[in-house]
DNA sequence: TATTGTTATACTCTATAACTATA
DNA sequence: TATAGTTATAGAGTATAACAATA
C-alpha cells in the first residue's frame, strides 16, 4: 500500500512554476475530514498495513496468513474436514480447495478420506507442516507481533485486539 | 460473512448417530488457539464486519465504503485532480479510472479539464452527490457509526480509532 | 524528458450454481 | 433426500506496463 505517505509525495508542481517569486508554501496535502472519524476507514488501512507486514515477516516461508490461519488451526484440531475448518475461518468450501491443493503439494498438509464418512477428507499436518508451523509462529512473535507490541504498548495492544474481537463477534 | 457464527452451525452428526445411547456432548466448536491471540486475524474479522454494516446501512443510496470515501474527499478538498484523490485514499490511479466513471455517470461528480494543466482532470461533486453525501453522511452516523458507539462506549472507541490510525500511520 | 489520464491485462479474493460420491 | 468435496464461473479488488496528450 501507498497508503498516507504518499499524502506528503503529492508534487509542488504547477504553483511552484507558475510564482517561482512566491512563497515556497503550498502544495497542501489534502484533507481527510470526516474520513479520519471512520472507524471502517481506518480500520482497513491498519488492516492492509498489518498484512503486508506479517507477508514480510514470514517471507521466508512463502506463507500467507489465511495459509498460516489454516495450518494454526489445523495442529489445535486434528481429525477435522474440509469442511469444518473452512467455515471455522470464513473461508467458502470451493474456494477451500485451492488452498488446500497449494498446502498439499508443499507437503504442509495432507486429505484422508474419513472411514466413518467416506465423503469427507479428514485434514492433517505433515511433519514438515508441524515445523513450518512452529517456525512461523516463531517469526510472528518475534517479528511481527512484537513489532505491534512495542508501537502500542503491551495494554493498549490487549485492549485493541479485545475491542477487534468484540466488533467480530457481536457487531 | 459467516464468520465465528459458523463455529456453533457444525452439526453433531456422526457421532450422534453412531452411539445413539451415548451421551449427547460432544460436536464441540474448533479451538482458535493462537489464533485468537494474532492482531491481524481479528482486524480482518472485524474489519469485514463493519464494511457489511457499512454497506447495509447505506443501501439506500449504493455506495460503497470506497465510494463513500471518495466522494467526502471531493467535498473537503475542491480543485485537485484525479491523481491526487486516488493517493490520498491509497487507489491506484488505473483502477480510480473506472470507479469515478461509475459515479460519474451516477450524476454524483464530474470531472473538468485544468485550464492550468490541460492533462489533469480537476474533480468537483454535481449538487446531486453534495445531497447524496448528506444523506449518506446522516445514515452512516446515526446507523453504522452509532451502532459501534453503542457497542464499545465512546471512550473505548475512540481508543480504538486513535490506535488504528496509529498503526496506519507508523507501523 | 516527465506526468495525467487511460487502456489492457493479470492475478487474487470472494461468491454461487451444479456436479459426484457418498450417506 | 441431504451432505462433502469439487468444478466452473463470475465479480470485485488490486497490480503493472504501455500508450496518447500535454507539459
Amino acid at each position: 500500500m501507498t497508503v498516507s505517505k504518499t499524502a506528503d509525495v503529492a508534487k509542488p508542481s504547477r504553483a511552484a512554476r507558475k510564482e517561482p517569486a512566491e512563497v515556497a508554501v503550498e502544495a497542501a496535502a489534502l484533507q481527510l475530514g470526516e474520513l479520519s472519524e471512520l472507524l471502517g476507514y481506518s480500520l482497513k488501512r491498519a488492516q492492509l498495513r498489518v498484512f503486508e507486514d506479517f507477508l514480510r515477516c514470514v517471507a521466508p516461508l512463502q506463507l500467507t496468513p489465511a495459509q498460516f490461519s489454516v495450518l494454526l488451526l489445523l495442529d489445535r484440531n486434528p481429525g477435522r474436514n474440509q469442511t469444518e475448518i473452512a467455515n471455522t475461518l470464513g473461508i467458502l468450501r470451493p474456494n477451500f480447495v485451492a488452498m488446500l491443493d497449494g498446502l498439499e503439494s508443499r507437503d504442509l498438509c495432507t486429505r484422508i478420506r474419513s472411514t466413518n464418512d467416506r465423503r469427507s477428507h479428514i485434514l492433517m499436518l505433515t511433519d514438515k507442516g508441524r515445523a513450518v508451523l512452529a517456525r512461523a509462529k516463531k517469526l510472528v512473535a518475534n517479528k511481527h507481533e512484537a513489532r505491534l507490541n512495542e508501537l502500542l504498548g503491551p495494554a493498549n495492544r490487549a485492549a485493541l485486539l479485545e475491542m477487534l474481537a468484540t466488533i467480530a463477534r457481536e457487531f
